[in-house]
DNA sequence: GTCTATATCAAGATAGAC
DNA sequence: GTCTATCTTGATATAGAC
């Protein structure tokens, strides 16, 4: 049996509060111990009162990051056109926090830290947008991550239209 | 003007070869100064009397695999069904050498310390093979490294029919 | 071409006092 | 709930001798 997260203290969520604020706005360097304790003016080992390792933290984060993406995504599948809306939701979610978008997608998922059913809850609508095929719903996620992060990474040439390159994936998977 | 990279002695050409050995058998943890100077039966510092710092190190090692890239894709874009098949030829190299297509893809590129035109050499056949459009190119790409990436890092459910959603994504991209 | 010694930095985490 | 002091680990890189 996964073991799940365990409910945080009021001053664990205070902890966890900063960190996402550290994260979102000097990125992963920001998400150290040291930097979070500075940041509410007490010293690093303090934090492990509340909190037993910095992995709850960052799964405190990406549990949080799904639950904002199944919100976001819900309302966007039920959109006329479900795969444009639910993509252009995706690419404005990591626009928007592409520090928090890189935790929750770039390394192996600690699962069993999650808030039990987050993750099932965000993938969800992406599957209906796609009238219920998971083998559809994961290469459109697959379009959509890699879109984000090559993007995020300076990947694309300089001059490249990326509005374009993501009409021509939607496009695609409209279609099939 | 960009820099681009200096010729490298033979012997900065050795400690590439076991460098990247390493990088492949052990992943980017093995690919430290110190441990490639132990397997090469040496301190780490000396490796600095043959390349400048780190980074020319993986930029070579980025090249290579840039230089590959290349020559397998440019098969592959000739075949019957192009799109297809540059698919597959770029899963089956992210699978056969998981830790190099990280480093390869993974971070911003330093593209002034690569061998010129590598990059390009690589990106081509992909253009090729979807008929010359680079916005559809692009949205090939990112559905390629996005079911890989996705793959590498465990994020699609224990389950889940890759193969299938490679086919699906595929299938899309040949349509359009 | 290689060595030793060292600089520099930063990280996560624990023990135990208050 | 917070503190100080400390452990442990790891990395890239430089100076200068041989």
């Amino acid at each position: 049996m996964a073991s799940s997260a365990p409910e945080l203290s009021p001053r664990a969520r205070e902890i966890v509060a900063v960190a996402r604020e550290l994260l979102e706005s000097e990125g992963p360097d920001g998400l150290s111990m040291r930097r979070i304790a500075d940041r509410l003016g007490i010293k690093a080992p303090s934090i492990y009162k509340h909190l037993p390792d910095k992995q709850a933290l960052e799964a405190a984060l990406i549990s949080a990051g799904f639950a904002e993406w199944a919100g976001v995504f819900e309302t966007a599948a039920t959109a006329d056109d479900p795969v444009g809306t639910v993509a252009h939701a995706y690419r404005d979610y990591a626009t928007r926090h592409p520090h928090l978008y890189r935790l929750m997608t770039e390394r192996p998922l600690a699962r069993d830290r999650l808030e039990p059913g987050v993750e099932d809850r965000a993938a969800r609508p992406i599957v209906d947008a796609v009238g219920g095929d998971p083998d559809a719903a994961r290469a459109l996620w697959a379009f959509a991550h890699g879109m984000t992060i090559l993007e995020l990474n300076g990947r694309f040439p300089e001059g490249a239209d990326l509005q374009a390159a993501w009409e021509r994936g939607v496009a695609a998977f409209r279609r099939a």
